[in-house]
This record gives structure tokens, sequence and C-alpha cells, in this order.
RNA sequence: GCGGCUAUAGUUCAAUGGUAGAACACUGGUUUGUGGCACCAGCUACGAGGGUUCGAUUCCCUCUAGUCGCCCCA
């Protein structure tokens, strides 16, 4: 029955013209093909934003008291760079980069990583006259191009700390101490797979004896794994198949023939980790898959990695590259360390637990507006107020005070004045107290002063 | 690069070999003067291209994209 009644109430209003719609009069557009998303792009839509400023707010705490610095490096690149640093026959530069020529016939890259940058930085910009080591960090857009899947997208960032010109193993420690601290803040419990992969002394030596061992294994291995045989084979330590991994576990290991100096660094790595603390187990197997990293290696996982049902994916990694900085052009031996954190893969794990991320942003006032004089009033009090420092909301494009008030209210307004006709007249003013439903009616004159008073009052 | 699953409104989901519904959201309204509630109305969708068919959103194929996994990585 109440139904009919409105029906009928809505056939008059339409019938009476109250609704100035007019659909006929409306041009239509031809209907056209929006253009989306690029495969393994993703918006960061507002609502997303308070995870990052939460990550970001975390990290910078930590950073800044340790004294690192921040860089900024371009998205793109000469493609030489990463060739010539991640290095060519790695699967990063091999099968994932975004390269073209562009129009003045350079190739470039989109940065897959950022070490590269940073280090070319260093050496473009004469950093080995400063203090060393140079500490710097980046939060930067990294870019490869894989098959999009949980945690991994064509474009993710990073948080990037480097330690440059610096050869003591307590770097290595400091760099896995930051890393905890801030997983710590997060809430996220890790574990730090390490390992050393030796230098440029010792692997030669190592590299010939997994060779010759693999060789004589050669039939039992994947075919991924033979090609690394003669291209990179340290990587057929950190095959996933089952037969390499049989293989693998009878190979001779690297942490037994590492030369003095590698042996005593990494020994060394380890003492300050237990010294620190560091939740962390050696793997040697762990070798990571780019060129340049001499020494020590660490990826950064998950605590409960293989716990849990869901996949589950490194939150970072890292290590030395001692020779990275010599190879891309600088005149003297600049050692140096460096790593990577995932902001991505921190967030799903902020998710995955609940954190409460949201700071709690209180509105103050909402300035609402009835008629074409009162409109103009607002506009200039509102100016006033946000001069003041309040935090204040409008939305005078609305006519009825109903959807200023319902406008309000979804946006969390505490108070709300409220100027009309009447008000403009008398010279006043409304303040409406949104929690209570209380209004007051009190002289324009001291609606500054009044309205600071109640957030005072009200603690805002 | 390889494999599984999926594709309907802004979102979450329905139904159907005869061109589609809901909920929430959004916009407007319920005497341009009062939000949280209610009511009314409006808006908006079958990812793209082929094929089978009288007719396809529905069945088949291809592509594209998403998702999950492999490889690899953050």
């Amino acid at each position: 029955m109440k139904k009919i009644k409105n029906l009928t109430k809505t056939l008059i209003d339409n019938f009476m013209g109250r609704r100035p719609k007019n659909k006929t009069i409306i041009k239509k557009r031809g209907k056209v093909k929006p253009i989306t998303l690029l495969r393994g792009m993703k918006d960061i839509l507002p609502q997303e934003q308070v995870y990052w400023d939460y990550v970001k707010e975390k990290a910078l705490n930590i950073l800044e008291s340790y004294g690192f610095k921040k860089i900024d490096t371009p998205v793109l690149e000469n493609s030489g760079l990463f060739l010539r640093s991640t290095g060519k026959n790695t699967d990063i530069v091999e099968k994932e980069m975004f390269t073209f020529v562009d129009e003045g016939g350079t190739k470039v890259s989109l940065k897959p990583e950022a070490t590269p940058g940073i280090v070319r930085a260093y050496i473009e910009h004469g950093m080995h006259n400063l203090p060393q080591p140079v500490k710097l960090y980046t939060i930067s857009p990294l870019f490869r191009r894989e098959r999009p899947q949980a945690g991994r997208t064509r474009q993710h960032h990073q948080l990037d700390l480097e330690v440059v010109g610096d050869k003591d193993p307590v770097v290595e420690a400091q760099l896995l101490t930051i890393a905890k601290s801030l997983y710590d803040d997060l809430g996220i419990k890790i574990i730090i797979k390490i390992n050393s992969v030796g230098c440029i002394e010792c692997r030669p030596q190592y590299e010939e004896n997994l060779v010759a061992y693999l060789k004589k294994n050669k039939t039992k291995l994947c075919a991924v794994c033979k090609k690394r045989l003669t291209k990179n084979p340290l990587r057929v330590l950190d095959c996933k198949e089952d037969k390499c991994r049989k293989v693998v576990a009878d190979a001779p290991q690297i942490v037994d023939s590492l030369c003095n100096e590698c042996k005593t660094h990494f020994t060394k790595v380890l003492e300050y980790a237990d010294e620190l603390n560091i939740p962390y187990e050696p793997d040697p197997y762990l070798v990571r898959g780019l060129d340049y990293y001499t020494r020590t290696v660490f990826e950064i996982w998950p605590e409960d990695v293989g716990k849990s049902p869901s996949r589950q994916v490194a939150l970072g990694g890292g290590g030395r590259y001692d020779d990275l900085v010599g190879d891309l052009g600088a005149n003297n031996d600049v050692p140096a360390c460096g790593m990577g954190l995932g902001i991505e893969r921190a967030i799903i794990k902020i998710k995955e637990q609940k954190t409460d991320v949201n700071k709690k942003t209180v509105q103050h006032v909402f300035v609402a507006q009835l008629g074409e004089k009162a409109r103009m009033k607002a506009l200039g009090l509102f100016e006033k107020l946000r001069k003041e420092g309040v935090k204040v909301g409008e939305n005078f494009s609305k006519g009825s005070l109903r959807a200023q008030l319902d406008l309000a209210n979804k946006m969390g307004f505490r108070f709300c004045l409220i100027l009309g006709q009447q008000e403009v007249l008398d010279d006043t003013i409304l303040i409406r107290d949104m929690e209570s439903g209380i209004q007051e009616e009190i002289a324009y004159a001291k609606v500054i002063t009044e309205i600071k008073k109640r957030i005072k009052k009200a603690k805002l």
C-alpha cells in the first residue's frame, strides 16, 4: 500500500516536471572502448595508500638513524648498464627487461633493479670523494616483464639500500639489522637465508670443481640446468627441480672452497649476526640470480615459509658486490654491499596480519550553505578557516542541506557550520555538533574563535 | 616462457540457446532549512574476434586480461 502511494507520488513529481533531467535532450556520445591497464600493471588507489605511507614512515625512521641519504635515479637507463652489471646471462636481463630503441637510436631499458643506477650515479658524480662509505637509499619502481601472479607484477617497488665504499663485514651485519628492525616494526616475522659465493680469487676453482662434478651427473639434470652448466654453473645449485636437488645434495659446497679472506669475512658476518640476534640460517645452495655478487649473499623470507598454505615469496634480498663499481668504470676498487626490500610483498604480509594501519584522520568542520548569498559568504569563510589551520570540508556545488549534511556525515566531520539566507541577514551562523545533533546560533564575527574552542574541547 | 581455473553493472554475485536480475555503492528526489533510518526514481554490464545455430551472454575455437601455480625473483 505504502509502495503504491509512493509510486503515485513519483509519477506526479515526474509529471510536474520536478525532475529536470530529460534523456532525449542529452547528447549521447558514441560508445568508445576504454583504454585499460597494461598487463601486470597496477594502480595504487587512495585506499591502498595508507599501507604505503605506513611502510615508508617506518622505513624512514630507521634509515635516518643509520645515516642513509636518499637518492633517486631515472627509471630509464642505457641498456648497457644492466648488461654489464646485472649480467647478460641472468634471467632478469635475458628475458625480463623492457628494452627498446628510442628515436635517437639509443638502446634503453626500464630499470629492472636499483643497484646499477645507484652505482652509476656514485661513479658519475665522483662520490668516492665523499667520506666513505656512502650510504644511500631509494624507493623506486622497478620493471620486469614476467608473467604476473600473486605478489608479482611487472612494475613493483623496492626500498633499496646501498653501502658503497666499505669492505668490512660489519656492513652486512648492519644491513641485516636494519632489515630485522624494519620487519619487526611492521610486525612481520622473518628468517634470513645466508651464504657466501666467494670472490674472484676462490670462485673459479670452485666452479671448476662443481662443473666437473655436475658433468659426471649431467644425465640426471633438468634441461635448463644442462644449459646452466656452461653459462652459469652456480645457478644449478638453487634449481628447484627434484632431480637437480638430488644431484646438488652431494655436490661440493662453496663454503668448503672459500679462500682464507672470504672464509674469515663470512665467519665474521655470522658472528655479528649472532651477536645482534638476527634470525638467520645458512643456506649452502643460495646463489641468487645476479652476476655481480661476491662473498655474502642473503635473502629475506617470511618466517612461516613452507608452513602457510599460500605460496611464499621472498620479501627481500641482497649481498656484497666488491667488484661491480670497478667493473662499471671506477678508477679504484670500491667494495660495496646492498639490499632490496619489496614493498608490495611487505604490504601483502601486513594485510594478512590485519594490522591496523589507519591513521585516525579527524575532520573538523564542514561548511554548509543554502542560497546564493550564503554560498558567497561561505566561500570566504572556508578559506579563512583553512588558513587558521582548521581541517575544513565543503561541497558548495550541492544545493540541498540534506545532501550536504549527508556528505559531512559520511566524511566523518565532527562539526558543521550552517549558513543560510536567514543567518546572512542576521549576521549569525549555526554550529552543529554532528555527534550529539545539538546546534547553536552564534554571532558570525565569533565563528573562528568559537570553532577553535570547540575543536580544542573535543580534543580533535 | 609453460600449465590449471576464471571473465555478466563501480563492487559482490545470479539467471538464461530467444539479448539479463538482485544487493551494496553512486546521482537525484520525498515543499533548496537539517546527516546516520526509511521510501521513490535514475544510472551503469554479458572482455574482443571468429565459428556452430533460424537465433549465442549461454556451446566450440582463438586472442586479451585476471587469478593460481612452475621457472625466476622483490
